[in-house]
DNA sequence: ATAAAAATTTAGGTATACCAAAATATTTGA
DNA sequence: TCAAATATTTTGGTATACCTAAATTTTTAT
């Protein structure tokens, strides 16, 4: 059976509201997720249904079959080792890497998708600390937290951005924040619940509670 | 202006059914390369033709214009850089490329095709011996000549083939021939103007006129 | 010059994947 | 419980890119 790319962003987009969670995943979601018209996704999540890459009905929405999980986690798995690739052979920075990737992920090639990973070293997390998931579609599982969740004075390690979007990742390479950084919590108010961070044992910056959410440390 | 993945095929075949030589180029030869109805290639060309990559008319029938020769040549500049990619750095062989690169080469980056380019040390040629053009478009030019066309006891050097098709790819390497390889032409049979070929120095072979036409030394 | 052959175009369809607007369900809050 | 809000589906379109079969044009050979 053959999925088409549109097909493979659909699957993409649930997996991405669903993961690791359970429960409904509605039509509008899906939609917003993809820029779409809730109309349209109505159509396409029929014709998934149809091809038995998820279950469809009013009760649970859309939910990924055992198939549907596995093209979509590839789908991932491309995506994240063309991010690894782009970064750690092309120059490219961590913000640059995903409009690219998310064409690069579609193509079609089973040698290709195996001596790129060995070409990579067969990694397990990308560029933005996400899990690459192996081969047979595990997802190597980080127990990190936020770093507004850790208290003051642990010295923990930046593992992963909760955020990929550029404008997050161009404002953590302004605070000099990078994937395995050092970082130790100093203070937090109290009024804003922003966080004055000391970074690699050397400079101290403030970040906002909302950045502290999306930084995960270990 | 954006040009779609179907265009992008259509200039690349026009291109190369008409590079170098000038002259028409008719709806049949164009869908035949593509695989695709004529009728359907009258529609598209019509296309082309209203956003000015190529002139269309009766007389000439299919043209590039300039803007739709420097699209087709940077298609053709993107195939031909995965290709060498593929090979040097992810272990395929010349006859395993071709398909992976038709899908390759419709990756849109400006800075992925200029990385790559780095990358790969800016490579004139790819694994075929096929020119790549550069940055500006540019087409290295081979002055080579068929096989087929050497006089006897001369010394030459394979430096592209002229048929990138797997099956002929593959009894190449049976043959025990491959680019850069030297060549001599020991004997030329009169009746079926095959050959005796002596490669590398070392072993003789047999091949047909129509291989050799297909084989290109200097 | 003209009939047969070949090439091209027209006409009428198909499939995919999207849209807006209207209709229908479903959920939620008072 | 029932009306308002929200979510989903239906309906009727659009654009792209393809198809077959039937015209029409153009070329070629006699």
């Amino acid at each position: 059976m053959t999925i088409s790319v549109t097909e493979e962003n659909y699957l993409k987009a649930i997996f991405s509201v669903t993961y690791p969670a359970e429960g409904r995943v509605g039509n509008q979601l899906i939609a917003e997720k993809l820029g779409i018209n809730p109309a349209s996704v109505t159509e396409m999540l029929r014709k998934l249904a149809e091809k038995k890459l998820i279950e469809y009905n009013r009760a649970s929405g859309a939910k990924l079959t055992k198939e549907g999980l596995k093209a979509a986690i590839k789908v991932i798995r491309k995506h994240r080792l063309w991010e690894t690739f782009l970064v750690e052979h092309l120059n490219f920075t961590w913000d640059e890497v995903h409009e690219v990737a998310e064409q690069l992920e579609h193509i079609q090639s089973d040698k290709l998708l195996d001596e790129l990973t060995t070409f990579l070293g067969n990694p397990s997390f990308d560029p933005h600390g996400d899990p690459i998931p192996d081969k047979n579609g595990r997802i190597p599982n980080q127990k990190c937290k936020n770093l507004s969740e850790i208290e003051t004075g642990k010295k923990m390690k930046v593992v992963k951005v909760a955020d990929n979007t550029a404008s997050f990742l161009k404002y953590l390479d302004k605070q000099g924040i990078a994937l395995a950084d050092s970082l130790i919590v100093k203070e937090i108010q109290d009024f804003d619940k922003s966080l004055l961070v000391e970074v690699k044992g050397k400079r101290e910056v403030y970040l906002s509670a909302e950045a502290a959410k999306k930084i995960l440390v270990e």
